[in-house]
Formats: C-alpha cells, structure tokens, sequence
DNA sequence: TTCTATGCAAACGATTTGCAGGGAG
DNA sequence: CTCCCTGCAAATCGTTTGCATAGAA
C-alpha cells in the first residue's frame, strides 16, 4: 500500500505521458468531440502523474501550464472524459473526489482506501473485493463497483490516537 | 438485502424506542451533557425508525413532532451523539450522509451499498468486510472501518440499463 | 447564577448550471 | 458558418460556524 501525499506530483515517463493523451484524444475525436486547449490541458495533467488529484487540484496544475482554463471546464472535461471511460473518478467520504485516467500506464487499476483522520489516500490491489462482489452478485443481484468509494478506516499513524483532529 | 424506499418510516416498537430513547439520554447525563428537547427529538426519530435517514430527513421528522428545532441543531446534536458513541452515521458517494442508532434494537449493525443509478441504500451483513478487514490490518496495518462508508454499485433493477439518468 | 445548547444567518467546500460570446471543424 | 465549448457568475447541496440569547443544572 502506497501513501500518495496530498500534493506530491509523482510525474510520469514523458513517452508515456505522449501516448495516453494521444489515446485520450483519439477517443475524443472518434466520438466526435471536440479538441481543445482545455481539453488537451485536463488530460495531460491526469497523464502527467499517479497521485490522487480533485478536480481543484488538477484545475490549479493545469492553470500553470495553461492559464486561463476555468475550474467549470475542468469539471466539465472530466465529465465527458467519464462518459468516454477514459477517466475513473473515485468519491473520498471526505473531501473531493479523486480523478485518474482509466488502467493507463503505470496508472493500473486499483482500489482506494482513505484514513478517516489524516485524510490520506492509500492505493490496493484491485482484486481485493473480488469475492464479495461475486457474493453480491449471486446473493443480492447487486453489481459492485469497487472503484466508485474509497474505503474508509484509520492508517497505521494515525489509528491508536482516536482524540486527534477527526474528520466528521 | 433489503431496500430502503427514500422516505419509508419503518415504525419500530413503542417499547423498544423507549429503551433507546432512556439508554441514549442516560450516557448524555453520565457525560455531564444537558437533557433538552432537541436533544430529546433527534434521539426519538432515530429509535422510532429504521431506515437510512439524512440530517435533512431527521429535521423534517423532529419538526414535525417537536416544532422550532433548527437543522444546525440537529446537526450539531447528530455530532455530540455521534461522540458518545450513540450516534453512526455512513457516507454515501452520492448525497447526504445516513444516520442511525449504534446497533440497538432492531437497528442491528450491518453495511450499506448504494445504488449509482437510482439512489436507494440496501442492508447487507455485518460481517461481509471481515476477511478483507484482517488482510487490511495484517498486510497494510489498515484499520478498516467497514461502516463508515457505504459500497457503491448498480442494483438489480438499474443494472443494464446503463444509459438511464446517472448519479454524477 | 452559570455556562451549555440553540436559533438564525452567514460562510463554506464541492460541484453544477444558465447564459452569451469564442473558437473548432 | 455552425454549433460545441468555454468563461464567468450565480445557484445548489450538504454541512459548519459565529454570535447573541434562551434555558438546563
């Protein structure tokens, strides 16, 4: 399990980088999207790194590189990116929700856990609910995502100090 | 699995309601916390159901037996309970939390998944996250909270018709 | 009497939306 | 030239907070 401090930009092999924007775009065009600075912007922030990013935080990478796209494009990108399944969004029970590009790169597929008390996003083998999604599944005829939420629990620093600073 | 319909009251047993009501009120007196109406209100609308009320719904239901309590009340209430350990409450990707007594009466504890698409909150086993909470703690000294988040997923009548309205 | 709990209004964080203009195709 | 996409401002939803006062002990 990996911690992604709440900032850290974890850049990506610009080879990489290229090819994910590029598939990105091509998906775009084929579903006859248009292609924008926002858009291209959006995209390759999500393709520049691996840590967790919110909408905000990806707003304020893509403002430095690109100046002058707003915080609503960003949603809205990231909106028909989803619909594209290109980008994975994961909701926090605190906070924003964190944005991806979909099992690309080094990005692989995986599940999220988030510490109640620090905040912090922690990531887990993707596999790790594959048994209960099949029992929900058969008993419950209940598709789970297991993306869709992060866990929630207490991290290894911070379990044990239950009188801290608490999130809710 | 059962579902919730968004606003099914669910009576619960005089009898019962009463012995939470007493019990919540006692370990607020133990704690040196005042006894007061609002207080009173919240305690009784979450012993007198069992579905998966938000902060808003409860406010409705106090209000209309005890008018003048205010929403940041309940609230602030929903917290103070929430502290003393007679208050859980579970985040939904999608919308307002869902409050309900500590496993008292028939309010036995169990997890919650979501449905994406339409919304409704489904009961399921206590212990379903048990194995996957041993690995968490053992691999990744992970203390996992299997109830402070509900899973998310698609439900049997939702499942399929994947192009319907969509939570976010 | 003392100090906590409440009502009310306002602030807040995350996200969405209406509208008019800008720019991709 | 046509519409989609964008910036901007404002709205929305869920929740929290500051402040003055009501009210429990």
């Amino acid at each position: 399990m990996k911690a992604s401090p709440p900032l850290s930009p974890g850049l990506q092999d610009d080879e990489l980088v290229a090819r994910s924007v590029a598939q990105a775009i091509e998906r775009l065009r084929q579903q006859d999207h248009r292609i924008t600075v926002a858009r291209r912007a959006v995209i390759e922030t999500l393709a520049r790194q691996d840590g967790h990013p919110n909408a905000v935080e990806i707003s304020a990478e893509v403002e430095r590189r690109y100046p002058g796209v707003h915080l609503a494009t960003v949603y809205r990108t990231l909106d028909v990116l989803t619909v594209l399944g290109v980008v994975t969004h994961v909701h926090m029970s605190h906070g924003a929700a964190a944005y991806h590009l979909t099992g690309t790169g080094s990005a692989k597929e995986h599940l999220h856990a988030q510490c109640r008390i620090c905040g912090r996003v922690f990531d887990l083998p993707a596999n790790m609910l594959d048994q209960i999604r099949g029992r929900l599944a058969t008993d419950n005829d209940f598709d789970l995502d297991p993306n869709h939420v992060a866990l929630s629990g207490a991290c290894r620093g911070c379990k044990g100090r239950h009188s801290e600073p608490h999130l809710h």
